[in-house]
DNA sequence: CCCAATAATGACATCGGTGTCATGACATCG
DNA sequence: CGATGTCATGACACCGATGTCATTATTGGG
């Protein structure tokens, strides 16, 4: 590959010149400048990046550690998207601000994140972002004081700057809105209890009846999930017919995410019912591909993948330039409520009212 | 950030003598080692990977260009999983060759891609892989001669190495064991006719028909989707109305992907069909989010994007170290059929000859 | 016991750019 | 008209590693 040099010398001109033509950092007559780039052109040339940093100290690059790309346990789950969308988010803040964004995946095993870290180091990344495939709370090694971390749908004890979901928040606005739609025996399928969001959603879910008071009926929220992915149907089988044998039973189904709505919607018609004018169900993600393509569309609450990505890039470029503050506590994100025809209206609601209080 | 320098005065040798320490190129007394590996412990040295990559004209790294990471357009569509998945098996094979993934998307617009290659050559990647959606022609804007290129899920008029799937023989397969299970009037739902699978997979349809003697009825193959995502549903809607109430009604639909079939799912269970004991569903893709979720879980055909990758991967591996050759025309991929729940069995078939044809 | 091979280490040049400083040619101003 | 400033360009050192070659100490073979 040429370097300056042949280029130089093809132009007749020093390389320091070229130089000055590449960077623009000083006047060059328009004839000299013409013929470097003539040279240029002619030669392919191509400035190495690496020649570069070696004075400027500046990579240019932003590393991603994900588990995106090759995760291999729970293979029915989505299966990296969510990471997908957080990486889109942090591209488009990155990728304007004229940075390279380097991805690297764990494959799979934790073990590997002390190596990436390494590789990113000896590529003098200027910043990374760490990112979880669900909220979840992490413990990483740690990184050179120099480097900037940012931690994205996850969070440590250290304080790590983090962005996270807003779970509380969104389950609460879901069921307020399902509250506002007339239904007041709202069952809850929730995920596994060890999950951070199922504690977090659980509170959202009880602060909005609260909020209404009606009086929180625990024999309404079961269990959907197992640890393991074995008999998950049969768990969900046995958790809505515990659900729809009470004396009063709900008029509506909140599911943990839109995956267990769309086995909730096999169950439920299974049973002879039709959505959604015997039962309702919502879900949370709104995971678009299930969510819109369902018959009849999905009701759900939006993790804000995107925006979380552009918040944590957002955060990271701050900390770059020595404005952003190493402890300002996590960013908590929340995302709106998609309203679709999977939850009948039972009374007209206030809407406007309730987008008051979505974009408060 | 500490350099080979400060190591070297630290442990009190010369550079080089680190630098054999850090490679191992040359016999190091065991106290001069120690000594070395203790002062890089002590400034927390890592080695710059510029500065190394200037005297070896290796950079170690793998271009890998997208839109996985920022697709605007196409909103329901599964948003970048195939990609996800092909750059889960191109760094499959990458990780452990010792060489970094440098992923960059175009932002969903093409005119970035020249960009993007500049930016990949100034990093002075060894290969570069393009990465496109779905099953399509491209034609990219010329590369270095040095950089040697794969195409990944698309391929060119110039013969660049390339690895496609195999649509023609998954189609043929799925509706082969279709045949062998009792099935004789097959439905088949396309997706848009400009879509370079649509017309390989029709072929193949046809193939396993003319094999089965089974001849060819146009009234069964019918469009199930527009070039616009409006009103999707309706046409699908027509398109399965019209096939159902031909006087020889089909006793399977094979779908255009999976997110088709679960639309398919919702459509015929409205019309008041059980599945799969009045009707059978078949997809394409084994989308495992959908096809393992619905109920019953859906038989497909798996599009081999992890296996693509991994082919891309190693055809790029071969080029670098000059072992491919740069004219072997593309790679075409197949994929297994996934039997599952979706289709009845009207007669047993015999599998085991079919796995021959499967493996051969 | 001498010579050759090997171990262990360092000095120095080099990779491809860019920062610093110097230089000469004009242009402008008081 | 001389002093000063700007334009246009080049010479040279430097960033942080490593390849080459040189140097000294040690070991083994004949």
């Amino acid at each position: 590959m040429a370097t300056i040099y042949d280029v130089a010398k093809a132009a007749k001109v020093s390389p320091k010149t070229v130089s000055r033509v590449l960077n623009g950092d000083a006047p060059v007559g328009k004839e000299t400048r013409d013929a470097v780039n003539a040279a240029i052109a002619a030669l392919g040339y191509v400035p190495s990046n690496a020649a570069r940093m070696m004075r400027s100290n500046k990579s240019g690059l932003i590393g991603v550690i994900t588990g995106a790309i090759s995760v291999t346990s729970e293979p029915e789950q989505p299966a990296g998207l969510p990471e997908l969308l957080l990486v889109r988010g942090i591209q488009h803040i990155i990728g304007p601000s004229g940075k390279t964004l380097m991805i690297a995946d764990t494959g799979g095993s934790r073990e590997r994140v002390p190596d990436l870290i390494k590789t990113f180091l000896e590529h003098r990344v200027e910043g990374l972002i760490y990112v979880a495939e669900y909220h979840q709370k992490v413990s990483l090694p740690p990184v050179t004081d120099d480097t900037p971390l940012v931690l994205t749908n996850c969070f440590d004890d250290a304080g790590t700057p983090a962005v996270v979901p807003d779970d509380r928040r969104g389950q609460h606005d879901l069921v307020a809105r399902l509250i506002a739609a007339g239904h007041e025996r709202i069952a809850y399928l929730t995920l596994r209890e060890e999950i951070v969001a199922t504690s977090l959603r659980k509170a959202g879910y009880r602060d909005a009846l609260a909020e209404a008071g009606i009086p929180y009926d625990p024999a309404l929220v079961q269990r959907g999930e197992l640890d393991s992915p074995e008999g998950e149907t049969q768990v969900l089988w046995a958790a809505i017919d515990r659900i729809l044998r009470l004396p009063n039973p709900p008029t509506v189904f909140c599911c943990g995410n839109d995956r267990q709505a769309l086995k909730v919607y096999g169950i439920l018609r299974s049973r002879g019912m039709r959505l959604p004018e015997d039962i309702s169900v919502a879900g949370y993600d709104n995971y678009r591909l299930i969510a819109e393509t369902l018959l009849p569309p999905l009701t759900t609450v939006e993790l804000p993948y995107t925006a979380m990505g552009v918040r944590a890039a957002e955060r990271l470029l701050e900390l770059i330039s020595g404005e952003g503050r190493e402890d300002a506590g996590p960013d908590i994100v929340a995302g709106p409520v998609h309203w679709r025809g999977s939850v009948t209206e039972r009374r007209s609601p206030n809407v406007s009212q309730l987008k008051l209080v979505r974009e408060d």
